[in-house]
DNA sequence: CTTGAAACG
DNA sequence: CGTTGCAAG
């Protein structure tokens, strides 16, 4: 391989999440073989915690990329298949008013709760669809100015919060890191006055993966969104403030597990992806832990839905 | 019929070429069953002029409201079927360099010729594509104020001068109307000027319906876009100044024979349409007229295509 | 590459 | 209703 070439392999382009191939080989080039991709064996969820009790707490989140064209694709066919007692979603892109009758009228969900951006129609957006009703159902983190791109909704249960999250982008050429970084300052700090309440669960598009084992072309992205060491230092100042990633608790050393591959260069039958979706949880909720598990077989979005088993 | 209905099947919406038939039936309110769509017989091409002589010049022209999904709607094999010896196309709505492969690879035109609009990207545009060379190319109509959005190509060839237009639409709440009328002004007497060298072929979407029996609604549309007295002045202006209707002049009483339907209410089906796309004769050619066509057959966009038989 | 909205028709 | 470039991811 020529220096260049391998070079072109590491570096990102400067849009965020890129996977960093190189873009189409020039013509009359040697083109690499496409190599199966490299997945990970999938063992059936664990229904049981540690200590043995069943899971009685099934969530699913997915960031949809925009719901109605998710909705098209059959997205709530997998929904119903999967039967999660709570349904969380990212990036609906979609005022209330045009959300279709296929999801409002979804009788699985009885209670369902939305999320969008003041300002930008189309933009940004979260929603939580609950079998049973929760106690009271909050929106946003109580800072004005974070709360105007619907990006948070919080539900109390009985015994324990259910967060749902769908974290700013940083943004082609890291335009938004700042606010970033100040969003991840508040969001935390939100989330440790929750904590002192009643342990939570967090769930959603984070928007930042972890480590270098959260995705595949780690030392081509350290400058790009979602892999940048401040953005990475956030997620590491929450795992401080006392919460736990649940799939990296469960499967320290597993790689190649993604929930996100970029709709560009065929990303995904590559498996070139990243694990942005996550299930944060308190440690007082550990013990009830049963499964983290990613479901990269479903279609109809950039990510895969990703869901928790729980005893709670 | 109610009084309210009758209303509403002459009335016309706020959008620019509506066809005023009423919105969707409320439910529970009896809904007028779909009457077969009222065509007009299409009898052979002539081929011949009325002095006898044989046709040698083909020209087609076509609105393709966006060049790229046109050709991915294979408008280029019925084009290829009809093999004219001049295509004009109008509302390209794409930049030269975006052009698809197809239509710029296209050996049936080894001369092509293209105008864009100079401010914004996929608005309007029109292009000429030739069999045989023509003396001479030349864009816009000469005024600086109004050669800036691509809608006129002129070809010289050796006995006349071919013309293809996309006369500025009016907009909706007639917004553009003032505009329009100095480009008529304008426009006529760039054609005036042409004719006193060479008589010529003036071809394209004219964005006018020029008496009650070139569109359906009249009654509801004389306010709109496309149909209103200043436009259809307009029109009647150019007539006056020496040039022929040449559908017209062949079928002076042929109704429900238009070339353009709006995408809305399944106006096509029901061939609630308007004649928006002309080619006019200077009165020197007229002799050589053989027939004017409409090809209401043909898919790919929300006008269709005419087709031009004649004697040069 | 894909979404959604905006402008235009 | 359907096209386009646009912002965003």
């Amino acid at each position: 391989m020529s220096k260049r070439a391998k070079k072109n392999e590491q570096e990102a382009g400067d849009g965020d999440h890129d996977n960093g191939t190189a873009p189409a080989a020039k013509k009359g080039k040697k083109v690499k073989e496409p190599e199966a991709p490299i997945l990970y064996s999938d063992p059936p969820d664990k229904m049981n915690s540690k200590d043995g009790r069943a899971a009685n707490m099934k969530i699913t989140s997915w960031n949809v990329d925009g719901l109605r064209a998710w909705v098209k694709k059959k997205g709530l066919d997998w929904v119903r298949d999967e039967a999660p007692d709570v349904l969380c979603l990212q990036e609906t892109k979609c005022a209330e008013k045009s959300l279709p009758d296929e999801i409002t009228s979804m009788p699985e969900f009885p209670h369902k709760y939305w999320a969008g951006s003041d300002e930008k129609e189309g933009y940004s957006g979260v929603a939580m669809l609950c079998k049973t009703e929760p106690l009271k159902v909050t929106y946003g983190i109580g800072k004005e100015e974070h709360d105007k791109e619907g990006r948070v909704i919080t539900a109390e249960f009985p015994t324990f919060f259910l967060v749902t999250a769908y974290v700013p982008n940083s943004g082609r050429g890291l335009v938004r890191l700042d606010y970033r970084k100040t969003w991840d300052v508040e969001f935390k700090a939100y989330l440790s006055d929750l904590d002192k309440r009643k342990p939570l669960v967090l769930c959603g598009d984070l928007n930042v993966a972890h480590e270098e084992i959260d995705l595949k072309n780690s030392k081509g992205n350290k400058k790009n969104a979602g892999f940048t060491a401040e953005e990475r230092e956030g997620f590491n100042q929450l795992l401080a403030a006392g919460f736990t990633d649940s799939f990296r608790e469960l499967y320290p050393e597993q790689a190649n597990a993604y929930t996100f591959w970029t709709y560009m260069m065929n990303s995904r039958s590559k498996n070139v992806g990243w694990r942005l979706d996550y299930f944060v949880l308190s440690s007082a909720l550990l013990p009830g832990l049963c499964d983290s598990k990613i479901r990269n077989q479903a279609m109809g979005s950039d990510h895969c839905p990703i869901t928790l088993h729980m005893v709670v």
